[in-house]
DNA sequence: GAAAAACTGTGTCTGGCAGACACGGTTTGT
DNA sequence: ACAAACCGTGTCTGCCAGACACAGTTTTTC
């Protein structure tokens, strides 16, 4: 295993302190995420520099080398420290609503914190929280006649939803953001083009309730895993 | 409208050429996009700097900036000319068919260039190519039933699921490559970590064919959206 | 108790990056 | 012919990640 993966795997998942010689160390894995976190609220993951973290927390750039190998591993404890906990599957709750609850929830630690999608792609590694939601929605889907592959590509594909809505309504913005004026942008160059994309022209002049994204995505994906299920425990009942 | 927005417009919809007093540009639009995006196909989108690019086509960084405002917009440029043309819709064939064989197409333009996931990520322009993606998915739902707010969410529900898929087998990457080990990784933690994520173990543990989930997540849109245009149609014949 | 070992925070340095700006050379319109 | 417009370039600033050496502090070991 390469030294990289292997930091950033005992940061995440090791042990949380181990007592040597030396001075105490006047920080802590969890204050630098924080401070982290609250640059990359306040100002996007790019601006998210050693420097910035550092000086928030009053101390120079290389002292946070002490404590982390660099700033790919700083990122990687920035998300396990921003991401919520799942939500606990209340009692008695069929698959359905768990999943509802669920793509819910992480839909809302996207809004709370829009960097995330930015520093979630690409290759990296899960820290334990994150893993956790990934365990509730397999957890849910179980004793429902879906293979272990099944109920991975599931929970892959309810993820994949709610990511894309959450770039979606990032991309859209709050009446007045900066990022409001891409659908400006956008509005004007399909005026412009509306002979070039027909299909698309009248989908948007139609009116109707927006915002449902979220939940038209869910709900075609929970009756399409309904339809599956229904198959399933119907042949071998 | 900000001038980077207008300017990123006009690079990707504007004029394709413009004829005016001073010597003859040595470049064009089209091979420094090419340009780019060779670059990143080799060595992924963070490696792409104006020194790069501009390097591969012997001229100087600076000269870049006579036919790009910025990087942004150089990637912008990049992606658009990335990404395939979508596939013609064969005669008559139905929506099923035609969403099935757009999201294989989609999936292969993520393949072939990895870093797409990554420039399209945030608030953007999109180019024309891009947007006829869009049209495509709304144009092969038309006369279904769906309400226009209703196609386009459909549209981000499946493009959603093929980025999510393109993130997820880049992540675990071909056999020896760099990224597998990250698999590797997420073995070794899982095994560790097993009674944490019993569920989530257990789905792991059994067998069955792998590399189904586009398949897989594809099926089940597509058997929500066609209950929910059988109830549509079904309601209103 | 004293010396050695190990760790902490820091200053300095390198190499790479985006972009501003000014300049000389080239082409075209008047 | 001449001036305007434009092209490619060299130079400069400021920011960034990270390597490395150093002095001070605390703990272990003799």
């Amino acid at each position: 295993m390469s030294e990289a993966a292997n930091d950033t795997v005992r940061l995440l998942w090791g042990p949380p302190a181990k007592p040597t010689r030396g001075p105490k160390p006047a920080l802590t894995l969890e204050r630098i995420a924080a401070a982290g976190v609250e640059v990359a609220d306040a100002e996007g993951l790019a601006a998210v520099s050693m420097q910035k973290v550092a000086g928030l927390l009053d101390f120079t750039k290389m002292s946070l080398y002490r404590y982390v190998p660099g700033k790919a591993e700083l990122i990687a404890l920035m998300v396990e420290s921003a991401v919520d906990e799942p939500p606990r599957p209340a009692e008695g709750t069929g698959w359905r609503e768990q999943l509802t609850a669920w793509s819910g929830h992480l839909a809302e630690s996207f809004a709370r914190h829009p960097w995330l999608l930015d520093a979630t792609v690409g290759p990296r590694v899960v820290g334990p929280k994150e893993l956790t939601w990934l365990e509730r929605v397999v957890a849910a889907l179980d004793g429902h006649g879906l293979t272990g592959p099944e109920r991975m590509d599931a929970a892959v594909l309810l993820a994949g939803h709610v990511r894309g809505i959450a770039a979606q309504s990032r991309a859209a913005g709050p009446a007045g953001s900066p990022e409001a004026e891409f659908r400006t942008v956008f509005g004007l160059v399909m005026q412009q083009h509306a002979d070039r994309y027909p299909a698309l022209a009248a989908a948007l002049a139609d009116p109707g309730g927006r915002d449902q994204a979220l939940d038209f995505g869910l709900e075609r994906i929970l009756d399409g895993l309904a339809a599956l299920i229904e198959r399933r425990t119907g042949a071998r009942a």
